[in-house]
DNA sequence: TTTAAAGGTAAAGCACGCTTTACAAAGGAG
DNA sequence: CTCCTTTGTAAAGCGTGCTTTACCTTTAAA
């Protein structure tokens, strides 16, 4: 899975840290996503989702085959 | 998180096997997820979205405050 | 030059997502 | 009644999602 986060954050000036906060979870949490270490669980996503105004569709994408 | 795996599976009158199948999981994942023992990673819920032709927030919905 | 903010790595620990195997109960078909 | 399908539970095992703490580097401001 690849995501936009790192370039919707940047897009809000927003600190990896300010996100986490919004977010309600880790600097840690923050940084592996978006470095894709691993995928966030779904609840997650949808806050993510919430926090960008966008569906998880469009922040998020299935590795092409 | 609520979801509606149940009907939408019923809609097509699919079992929980075949659902299984088209999702490329165990039957036991597909139970657990329709009896909200759990929330699927992220992944698979791009495939279950996939497989009902719908987009994640149709089908999972967060709980309401 | 010192300080602070921002991004990153590492490692240990816990809970959850998913697997496999096995067993059980209910309903319909023969 | 017997057989098969469908749904469900249980339990053990593995990898991942997320946490906390600690430390490092770069950049910019005082």
């Amino acid at each position: 899975m690849n995501n936009s986060l790192k370039d919707l954050r940047a897009e809000r000036g927003w600190s990896q840290a300010h996100l986490a906060e919004l977010l309600d979870v880790s600097r840690q949490t923050v940084i592996s996503i978006e470095n894709g270490k691993y995928d966030p669980s779904l609840p997650l996503a949808f806050r993510i989702a919430r926090v960008f105004g966008q569906p998880i569709e469009a922040i998020f994408q299935e590795d092409e085959a």
